[in-house]
DNA sequence: AAGGCGCTACTTTTT
DNA sequence: GTAGCGCCTT
């Protein structure tokens, strides 16, 4: 273990010698009062909650600038927390600009990257290799699939999915195996089950020396509770945590920053001090270094993770769980106009439990929102891009203009049009580059490269390119490599004894040699050694090109006649200039460090404030960025609040948050969009406005095509949407489509009286009869309508609309697949 | 062992 | 609409 962190730190730092309070102090002027006492507060520990565009990240920044102009601290001792790589490397820019000079040793990462950096320091107190692997969702799922085909786990129900979700959510909640087991109920088959499942997967992980996100952050807890004087190291060093975006904390990284805030024990103090570690002007009177300062900045309001264990408590009780905590609230907003913050602050105030919070600016009403509803997804991102195209032609930069949804796959109608229209695009996030399989593949080399306990690594090389290793084979080595306590990596070796055919013993044999190969170029030269530094060690690009050339795998891109394998090729090519690049910009980075950076880009750290395109992005990525223009699409029952929240306790309200998050994101101009038909899963089917949409007031949108109007094509008035927004029910979320028992208007009905129905009612989900099929002189009875016989089906798939007579209410149409009706 | 064909089930959001 | 899986043939 190391013990001395920055042996060139200097020893302790003082008080602050003064306080300049000067308008021309770069660090305080322009200052609100609000965000000037968020600079300034000092004390144990600090909730600023900053409304967003509050300007959250200027107060940070600030903050961290005077700490350190005003000798309070040292940049080493900055420990800051925030959402994305790219925040990071925007705030430390932004610091260093303050202060006019470099801060290195200051910590500014993603609570990943922060322990991804203790872990592999510390990797042998807890049995871990320091060239551990870090396994995303992809891998974990091809460790669980094994896992549960081994068990025949899935006829009791699990699922790849099911299990990796299970397991996540215990991870977030620092329980392991143990601990699960413990409290248990054993008599219940399916969580015996699920208990071999957790335990298994944990083995292999341990096994392979990896680790998945969730252990990330467990581990690093679990290192610093069994090891407190590997804790005291880094509890000496940060005495200033700042974290960003504390609303998503979980509970393990709500742990994680208790244990870095902790006091050193004076035992621990002295011997640290016994080894040399500098401690002297840390201590207090006591003998103790007090627990370092914590600043944290969220806002409730912007809660969007809970389904990755965000626990909004955790800001909520802050001022419980910290005593002697102040806080600070933000709520001038200076990114945009009044009519969007309107707006945002309706749709907000229907989340119950909430502490009231309005967001206003100075600067002015602004724009109207503009409202369209298109008749199809199409017809919807048509409406966007040719916004984008005037916006354009008025002088907004295309990277100025943002496009939101909520799911990932609502890329595609939106993509097909921008394409048409010659429009600069770029998706954020979505199928990364690093997902694809041949980037895989090649990453699997360089990993297997790395850590050569990675058994997943190697079995995805293993037959890649083909060079004959079937199924068969592999179990082979698997089960020899169990039987005589070998790793994977050894039983290759011994190929020779496994009595294969000599062709697949020489295939496995080359894999290894081109491995070891490999794994010889990386070791540092006998002066790097003995600088410690990776001196004399192969460039990763190096390295990589390598692989891709002695393992056969560019060739057989290159030299396949599946045309799509030229496209591959160029992948893995850019990949390989993306080494080189990282070589550039790393000269002393290893390997390891290549690979680590490549685990932990987030979707949001792939934007090049350069590129001259509009964004598109899902809700969730578009957290923490502004843009001038910003189009929220998709705005329907079933996508926002999503069908899946529907039935998650809190869902309705986190989708009303994720809406928020969106609408706030805009500056100056806001559009909402919907459509009122939508294709999934290859069939179309009828959408609902949104209930949220309902919530902004009356006014504050310009419905360039309303619902009402989409919907009831007999040409009604154009009418806002929210015109009959009524009773004061509206927290409720009423909406339109009840069960959709108003399709029937949407589906035919030409009179223009059915406007009736748009009156406010509570939405459940939307109703599907799944392929109900109906006939001529069929009895059916309706909700509303009562009982009545079909005379007439007309129409294909799920648009089949079924003319039927009620006995009492008459002839109407209805869209078969979602009118509330049943066959007698 | 590998490639091709056809069936099915999926679609929330992410480090 | 498609990715991924299983079954088929070569």
């Amino acid at each position: 273990m190391t013990l001395i962190l920055d042996p060139d730190e200097p020893a302790g730092w003082r008080e602050a010698p003064h306080r300049a309070d000067t308008a021309d102090d770069p660090l305080t002027a322009g200052l609100n009062p609000q965000q000037l006492e968020a600079v300034e507060y000092r004390g144990p520990a600090l909730l600023i909650v900053a409304g967003a565009g509050s300007g959250k990240t200027r107060v940070l920044t600030h903050r961290i600038a005077s700490l350190i102009q005003r000798r309070e601290a040292w940049p080493s001792q900055i420990l800051a927390i925030t959402f994305t790589n790219k925040a990071a490397a925007e705030m430390r820019e932004r610091v260093e600009a303050l202060l006019g000079e470099g801060a290195s040793g200051m910590w500014i990462s993603t609570f990943h990257s922060a322990c991804v950096r203790i872990l592999r320091r510390e990797a042998e107190s807890i049995g871990l290799s320091s060239t551990f692997t870090i396994y995303d969702s992809a891998d974990t799922r091809t460790v669980l699939k094994r896992i549960i085909k081994q068990l025949d786990a899935d006829t009791m129900g699990f699922t790849p999915a099911s299990a990796q979700a299970k397991i996540s959510k215990l991870k977030n909640e620092l329980a392991d195996v143990e601990s699960y087991a413990r409290n248990a109920n054993l008599n219940d088959p399916q969580e015996v089950m699920f208990l071999e499942i957790f335990r298994q997967y944990t083995r292999r992980l341990r096994e392979a020396s990896a680790l998945d996100f969730d252990d990330l952050i467990a581990e690093t807890v679990y290192l610093f509770r069994a090891f407190p004087k590997v804790a005291a190291l880094y509890q000496r060093r940060f005495r200033h945590l700042l974290v960003d975006e504390y609303q998503d904390t979980n509970h393990a990284q709500y742990a994680l920053i208790r244990e870095l805030t902790r006091p050193v024990e004076r035992a621990i103090v002295d011997e640290l001090d016994a080894h040399g570690v500098l401690v002297r002007g840390l201590v207090d009177e006591r003998g103790e270094i007090p627990g370092a300062s914590l600043t944290v900045v969220g806002d409730s309001d912007q809660s969007i993770y809970a389904f990755r264990g965000a626990d909004i408590r955790n800001i909520v009780e802050f001022e419980r769980d910290f005593p002697g905590a102040s806080v600070v609230l933000l709520e001038q907003n200076y990114r945009s106009t009044q009519n969007i913050l309107s707006a945002a602050n309706a749709v907000i105030s229907n989340n119950f439990d909430r502490k009231d919070k309005k967001l206003w600016t100075a600067d002015g009403d602004g724009d109207q929102i503009v409202g369209y509803t298109g008749y199809t997804a199409h017809d919807e991102a048509q409406f966007v891009v040719d916004e984008i195209e005037a916006l354009h032609r008025a002088g907004t930069a295309y990277r100025d203009i943002a496009v939101f949804y909520r799911t990932n796959a609502q890329t595609r109608a939106l993509e097909e049009i921008f394409v048409r229209s010659a429009v600069p695009y770029r998706v954020v996030g979505g199928t990364k580059f690093y997902e694809r399989a041949e980037i895989k593949d090649a990453m699997a080399y360089l990993i297997a490269v790395a850590n050569p306990l990675d058994e997943l690594a190697l079995r995805r090389i293993l037959n890649t390119p083909k060079r004959g290793i079937g199924p068969a084979t592999e179990t082979a080595i698997a089960t020899f490599a169990e039987q005589n306590e070998l790793t994977f990596r050894q039983a290759m070796r011994s190929a020779g004894e496994l009595g294969l055919g000599p062709k697949v013993t020489g295939a496995i044999n080359a894999l290894a040699d081109v491995l070891d190969e490999a794994a010889a170029m990386l070791v540092p030269s006998q002066a790097g050694i003995e600088a410690g530094t990776n001196e004399g060690a192969s460039k990763v690009s190096d390295v990589l090109v390598f692989l891709m050339e002695r393992s056969g795998l560019l060739d057989a891109l290159r030299n396949s006649r599946d045309p799509q394998d030229e496209t591959r090729a160029e992948n893995v090519e850019e990949l390989v200039a993306q080494t080189r690049d990282f070589d550039r910009e790393n000269p002393q980075a290893t390997l390891v460090d290549f690979l680590t950076q490549v685990s932990l880009v987030a979707a949001a750290d792939e934007l090049d404030d350069a590129s001259g395109t509009v964004s598109l992005m899902t809700l969730h990525t578009a957290k923490g960025l502004e843009y001038h223009a910003v189009f929220l699409t998709g705005l329907e029952e079933g996508l926002l609040p999503h069908q899946m929240s529907a039935t998650e306790p809190g869902g309705p309200a986190e989708e009303r948050r994720l809406f928020y998050v969106g609408i706030t994101r805009a500056r100056k101009r806001l559009y909402l969009s919907l459509a009122m038909s939508r294709a999934q899963f290859g069939e179309v089917a009828v959408a609902m406005p949104s209930r949220y949409l309902q919530e902004i007031p009356e006014g504050l949108i310009d419905w360039k095509q309303s619902p009402g109007m989409a919907t009831s094509r007999g040409g009604t008035q154009p009418r806002a949407l929210n015109a009959r927004r009524g009773q004061g029910g509206g927290a409720s979320g009423g909406a339109w489509g009840t069960r959709g028992r108003d399709l029937e208007r949407f589906s035919v009905t030409k009179n223009a009286g059915a406007k009736t129905e748009w009156a406010n009612r509570v939405t459940g989900t939307v109703r599907d009869n799944g392929d109900l099929t109906l006939e001529p002189g069929d009895r059916i009875r309706h909700a509303d309508f009562g009982e009545g016989r079909v005379s007439q089906v007309t129409g294909e798939g799920t648009k089949r609309i079924a003319h039927v007579s009620f006995d009492t209410a008459g002839a109407k149409k209805l869209l078969i697949k979602i009118a509330p009706i049943e066959k007698l």
